[in-house]
DNA sequence: TTCGATTATATCGCTTACGATTTATTATTG
DNA sequence: CAATAATAAATCGTAAGCGATATAATCGAA
């Protein structure tokens, strides 16, 4: 890689992309979720457990690529607000697995209409989107290996 | 578009994409960041500075997608670095312009090694890169125009 | 020109977000 | 089996990040 193939303009950078693109999105789903009481990072997290209830903290930071130092209060704020519940492993007490509750569960029913208006936003087509997907994925991947 | 192609699981959703990829890049930087004194943040303020300097602060907010209300303490700590300094407007009192200072000018000679190391951990070559950039600049266009 | 609307930035309260450290538990090694 | 290492969350301090609000300056219209 020559430094001449360097983007030379700060906008041309991938990072500038991805860090505009990260306020855009976050701002775009405020007002649906703010009628859920939720924040972005809340319903992000909500969403990995409507997939798969019952994970571990580090799990969650895990996919999320997120230090435990960050989820731990926000599990607790939407413990807080009802909707996941707090428990020790019992086997390895060391852990804190996060359960959905019953109003935790509901919430989902809401999720298509949201997602479906997303993804019109966006103005890409569903094979863009696979592709962008595709193409964050590798570069999380390369960037942060394991 | 029909709720039947959405994606079902959360992983492939665009946004938890976006939202994993800016937490991996932020973190990919900081080691090299931090041998600068600087944040993630601070330093894309900087570069877009080094391209364009004497930028009000609304100006360089709505490059990032941000609020002046998240801006206007990061640059302070610019300020209080010595790498930029604010100055009022004189024919419009209510803006406020940064620019740059020797040492904050100086700190660009150390972008294009970060870039390249950047760009290289992602795994993806030059024309993904470029595709990247213009999905995520159509898709922020697209969810907040204008 | 003067009063009301708009604009630009700043302030405030709250929620992420990280790294460094702490605490409690489990694994390992001697 | 005891001392040590490793692991999982949690805590703490600091820096983003947003919306709502405040402040000050400019613009517009009567």
């Amino acid at each position: 890689m020559k430094h001449s193939e360097l983007p030379s303009r700060a906008q041309d950078m991938f990072c500038h992309s991805v860090y505009v693109a990260s306020h855009v999105i976050n701002r775009a789903y405020t007002p649906h979720l703010k009628k859920l009481g939720l924040t972005y990072p809340q319903y992000i997290t909500l969403t990995l457990l409507w997939e798969k209830d019952g994970q571990s903290v580090g799990a969650l930071a895990g996919q999320l690529r997120m230090e435990t130092s960050t989820l731990t209060p926000l599990i607790k704020r939407l413990e807080a607000l009802g909707h996941v519940q707090r428990r020790r492993g019992e086997t390895d007490e060391r852990q804190v697995f996060v359960h959905l509750t019953g109003p935790g569960r509901a919430l989902q029913a809401q999720a298509p209409g949201i997602t479906a208006c997303m993804v019109e936003g966006t103005g890409l087509t569903t094979q863009e989107l696979d592709s962008l997907q595709a193409l964050l994925g590798r570069l999380s991947d390369g960037l942060q290996p394991g």
